[in-house]
DNA sequence: ATCAATAACTAAACCGATTTAGTGAAAATA
DNA sequence: TATTTTCACTAAATCGGTTTAGTTATTGAT
């Protein structure tokens, strides 16, 4: 069987290509096709199992109903989870979605935007390095449709998706002030990114607001490139220090993770000798021992939100307002932060 | 700044589209023009930021450079890693990636099919929900490239990467045994999919090594859609059972993490009570309390080999044979088995 | 001086749709 | 009866590239 076109349906039915076109459009009504020439198109298309060319569709239209999806990592569970609902509602509207990981290199990303666009996205999602100033600005100058979530530039007048990343960690680390502990590590990361600045912010502020002097050698920010050991050099200084932390922050869900680790490793007791909590969770830290306290972002809502705002860009043809979208966090209380002192 | 087309650039240099077709597609030199010309092409290019237009540039070349990749659901774990292998790999080689999850209905999938047909992708990559046999009876009558992973069809000559889930679940199984276990539970999914067919096997077979009889009540099948309750009722009846079970083999990492979580919950004693084993994990099972003994896929092998084979096919002009690839699992041992008894 | 070969291009067809601007015939209106 | 509307279409331009089949002008060989 051979490929069918738009062309063949025509010359075999004695039709123009517009009004089969016009017909597998749903444009038949508007356009007066008899009813029986659209029954015959119609019915010709499903027995010869026509399928439009979308490159071609999407040249003629300027529109190629494909969004843009770039990720630090698809790996991540995060992302994943954020990148499944995209998927899920952008295909509702009939979308579909390409996406590709920058692995936090700005190089890439640069890259991954402008193949996105010479791909002829109507729209773009971008969970950003923050290092792309002259491809944000080249989409803002185009008015080219773009969200960015999780990581914004905050200097930058953009869309986008984020949580309350200051107030989640001002509110774990608050709970741990609430149940006596006083010496709070924070292991971190270097804070090139908004939202690990804003996680510090709130650490700082939770400590200020229990007249707690924040100590420098008590924040430690590592190299996400070598996490896996810098950790293990991290968590000792904080334990083994001559003014040893009584609990830690850790700034993301695989920190702690391996901030547990290291600590069953060195025989530590969590929460008797520390407490942890972590900011985002993996979905196992319910059955982890001990079970780890953290402050959950709401994945669903952030792809719904961000799918929204893109695809309310796309579509409509009045110029949309800028809109930052700010959602909360929620305190997920398990065991490793003990009971109160 | 407006968009810059071919057309323009031709124009404004006074050349013809076809120079500077060819020039930016690096054939310049075996089009024999002159090092003068391509120098002020690529740089006029350059400096008004020409991007290419895929849309145009695919359906005139027939190819449109971009691969679809349909899995169940890029949420979980094993699928999102896979995926991120799989997008990393194709990019290398100028390939983007187009995905969507099927979330196990074959009617969904069947639809991801055609939609990526008619976006005109290279090649397809498809974890199936293994119910669309018309599907890929269609793609391999027209030859159209493609390599299913993760689920094939035992009865169609296809391209496919599986890992040896037989042998895998025997390992555990006989792991099990070796530790003298002897009423060995299986909690598994209805058997629709090729996998977890061969899990059951492999339980069964290593039971059968050691003239252990298998008992039907000790298998229990679980309907993939209400896992999270229906799992409680199968370690309850496991466990409170008459002749009550001393280790249970749990098919899938959702389904060994929920059945912990619900032991946790009885206060059965993990590994004294009940041993437990999976087959494959989440990131965090070795922090769980216990550590979750568990077969492991090897990620990476499976990404590149997909990928691999399908851009073999794509590319190649010559017939590619049909190859099955059946990787090896890896046992990680923990501390959910316990000691020998 | 003549013919073939080569260098440096280009015009125009083509990919497979969508869409604009019409067309001829029949029906409705003046 | 003449004119306008409506009906049921269609020819051809267009989207933005790639590619085939030439075309000149120049150089080299005989």
């Amino acid at each position: 069987m051979k490929k069918v076109y738009l062309k063949d349906i025509a010359n075999d039915l004695n039709v123009s290509k517009t009004a089969v076109s016009l017909v597998l459009n749903d444009k038949g009504d508007e356009n007066k096709i008899s009813q029986d020439t659209q029954q015959r198109i119609i019915e010709y298309a499903k027995k010869h199992n026509y399928i439009p060319n979308q490159l071609a569709r999407g040249l003629s239209r300027g529109k190629s109903e494909t969004i843009g999806l770039i990720i630090p990592n698809i790996s991540d569970t995060f992302y994943s989870k954020v990148s499944g609902v995209i998927e899920r509602k952008a295909k509702e509207q009939g979308y579909t979605v390409l996406f590709s990981s920058s692995y936090e290199d700005p190089e890439k990303e640069g890259e991954l935007i402008q193949s996105m666009l010479n791909r002829q996205v109507d729209g773009l999602i971008i969970a950003s390095t923050q290092k792309n100033q002259k491809e944000i600005d080249f989409l803002k100058k185009e008015k080219f449709p773009f969200v960015l979530f999780d990581r914004h530039y905050p200097n930058k007048d953009t869309d986008y998706v984020v949580v309350d990343n200051y107030l989640g960690t001002k509110k774990i680390t608050e709970h741990l002030l609430n149940l006596g502990r006083e010496q709070i590590g924070l292991i971190t990361l270097k804070p090139a990114l908004e939202p690990i600045a804003q996680r510090l912010l709130g650490y700082n502020d939770a400590l200020k607001s229990f007249n707690i002097e924040s100590r420098k050698e008590y924040i430690i920010e590592i190299e996400r490139e070598a996490y896996l050991e810098e950790i293990e050099k991290a968590v000792s200084k904080l334990i083994l220090s001559s003014t040893p932390v009584d609990a830690i922050v850790f700034a993301t869900h695989y920190l702690a993770s391996q901030g547990l680790r290291v600590l069953k490793k060195l025989n530590i007791n969590v929460p008797q000798d520390v407490a942890i909590v972590s900011f985002d969770e993996l979905s196992a830290f319910d059955i982890v021992e001990p079970p780890i306290t953290a402050v959950i972002q709401p994945i669903k809502e952030i792809g719904c939100s961000v799918i929204e705002i893109l695809l309310n860009k796309i579509e409509s043809t009045v110029q949309q307002d800028i809109k930052p979208t700010v959602l909360k966090t929620k305190l997920e209380i398990r065991e490793s932060c003990g009971q109160l002192l």
